[in-house]
DNA sequence: TGTACTAGGCCGGATTCTGTCCTCATCGCA
DNA sequence: TGCGATGAGGACAGAATCCGGCCTAGTACA
């Protein structure tokens, strides 16, 4: 227990997070300094913008309280274990706007995770999510970290890439940006063989590599990423429209929708019609659709209205066959 | 920009759980103090067990990378956000072993979450978590996370309570430990006004309220809370046994399930029999089985055999109704 | 081979930190 | 209504620490 002054700053910071209040003399025994001391650093505290609120009076302490800037997270293991956990779970059902930042939040999490926990991780997570199992093509969150922060330290990439027909290529880029539309990750990237500018999705990379070399970013023509992702999804056609009408008020499909699927409009009081794009497979949709509790019906594409039949005809199946 | 060191420390952590190298003429210029005191600055880093690698030559940099210990992470406000939407969403459908550690870590956030952050965060909260849907019993994260302060903070806790039958009435207590059984979350807790230890079923409370009175745990005459709590749900009957045949082989269907369910029997090969209980309404079981994209037959209850019926009746209907 | 970077020792001066002692304000309880 | 416990903060002196500059060594890359 050296008396080192930083190393007190961040352990005083632990301890107030805590839910808990903490009186000034059991801070001053667990760090191993006056109270006077305590009172200073907790002014330091204060100063660094993370404020902390004081009770006086007997049964008075402190208490770290939410303030301008986020104070820096102290999480013991299973903590970071849950949080690991649940971004990596998050980061297939990606929720619109916040589904770039998690996976930077993530990256930066396993970044510095204990490998004792790192195991923890990856044999807790195959317990969770299941709805990727509608759809095959999952990323895998390795996948996903590795290329973030390829991105974010604008280092070059190396990645095997499966295309529609199925051909496989090895590829040499420059990471611009990670998007996601909802269901699919995309990475749009400048590739360097190719000497242009290209989109991919994620579930098709394999054995991405981070090669240690640095890049300058280059100007995307399109204004942003995410234009550039939708012009060429849109020359390929990889998204198709659906149309579907539910026997419920448009705020409440509203309510309860991705987001990322379109917006409901109100047919009457009681039903509301959703016309909407979506990128993964008719199949997911279809489990997407049966998780509303109530009446629907399927108007648009032909997909989807054989997958939601099948799925009809299954759950059918299995109440009829019981056994007495 | 004071000479705090302190306050440098933290920002160096903070630069350098950006995922890129850093050199440390960079960092200087950032830190605004000369080249030997960055030196000096990360050997301490690495005294307090948060391990910076250095990569020597030129283009050469130094880089946080993993440790023994979880180093404090320092977040920005996207990334923040984003952490605290992902674990309010996990929160829901609770992965075993994980769920009170990610409460305890959420409670954390919140508790330091600007506030300007936590509007985004509830507005943005809206967009998930899809299977909540099928069971009205849902929990918000503001009561989660304050009673989990509460029991990790010793403070009596006060909250409205909905029994089964439907009287309301007030409770205060002394909150012991919370708990999830996969779907629904529990409250251990000694009763003050009945003089005995009780469970609450959450998402039946309502007006959490953390008195600031802090009291000492009691003991808890039965072993473990786990324990408590399983007995107190045998006697009460909240659970109920199901028995279901997939025609699918049993590591699969054990893969894909969500573990607290119980784990299939292979019969053969190619099919396997799951026997389990869960407390969850018949509805949300029979969305979670339509989940498999395999057949399967349901045996028992009754109940969940007319919930998977009539759920396939509508998805049927659905797709019948179709305009040319 | 040269360059750019990290690693680390040494030293002197300046700065900061800590503990002690003090007074004052606030709160809860007897 | 007073007492005790707590937080807030000023003053001060001695000790510890910190910082910058200078040095050399080692490594990776062009």
């Amino acid at each position: 227990m050296t008396t080192d002054t930083p190393a007190r700053l961040l352990r005083l910071l632990s301890l107030l997070q805590t839910p808990r209040e903490w009186p000034g003399g059991e801070l001053a025994d667990r760090l191993g300094v006056s109270r006077r001391t305590v009172r200073r650093d907790i002014d330091r505290l204060r100063e660094l913008g993370y404020p902390v609120q004081a009770t006086k009076g007997a049964e008075g302490g402190y208490r770290l309280v939410a303030g301008k800037a986020m104070p820096p997270l102290v999480l013991d293991d299973e903590e970071a274990v849950a949080i690991a956990v649940g971004l990596r779970a998050g980061a297939g059902h990606a929720v619109e706007g916040v589904d770039e930042a998690s996976v930077r939040a993530l990256a930066k999490l396993e970044q510095v995770l204990p490998s004792r926990l790192r195991r923890r991780v990856s044999t807790l997570q195959a317990a969770t999510d299941p709805l990727t199992s509608g759809d095959g093509a999952t990323v895998a969150p390795e996948t996903l970290t590795l290329i973030a922060s390829a991105v974010a330290g604008q280092e070059r990439l190396r990645f095997a890439y499966r295309s529609r027909d199925g051909t496989g290529t090895r590829r040499l880029t420059e990471p611009y940006r990670l998007l996601s539309t909802g269901r699919r990750w995309y990475l749009v990237a400048y590739d360097l063989d190719r000497a242009d500018w290209r989109t991919f999705r994620l579930d098709r990379v394999s054995d991405p590599f981070a090669t240690g070399a640095r890049f300058t970013p280059r100007e995307l023509p399109t204004g942003s990423a995410a234009e550039y992702l939708r012009q060429s999804m849109y020359r390929r056609q990889e998204a198709y429209a659906f149309d579907v009408t539910f026997a419920a008020p448009a705020e409440l499909v509203a309510a309860r929708l991705p987001g990322w699927l379109g917006s409901p409009e109100p047919v009457d009081e009681h039903s509301c019609r959703l016309r909407g794009t979506a990128d993964a497979s008719p199949a997911w949709l279809a489990v997407r659709l049966a998780l509303f509790d109530c009446e629907f019906t399927v108007h648009e594409p032909p997909e989807l209205l054989g997958c939601v039949r099948d799925l009809g005809a299954r759950l059918t199946r299995a109440a009829g066959g019981t056994t007495p």
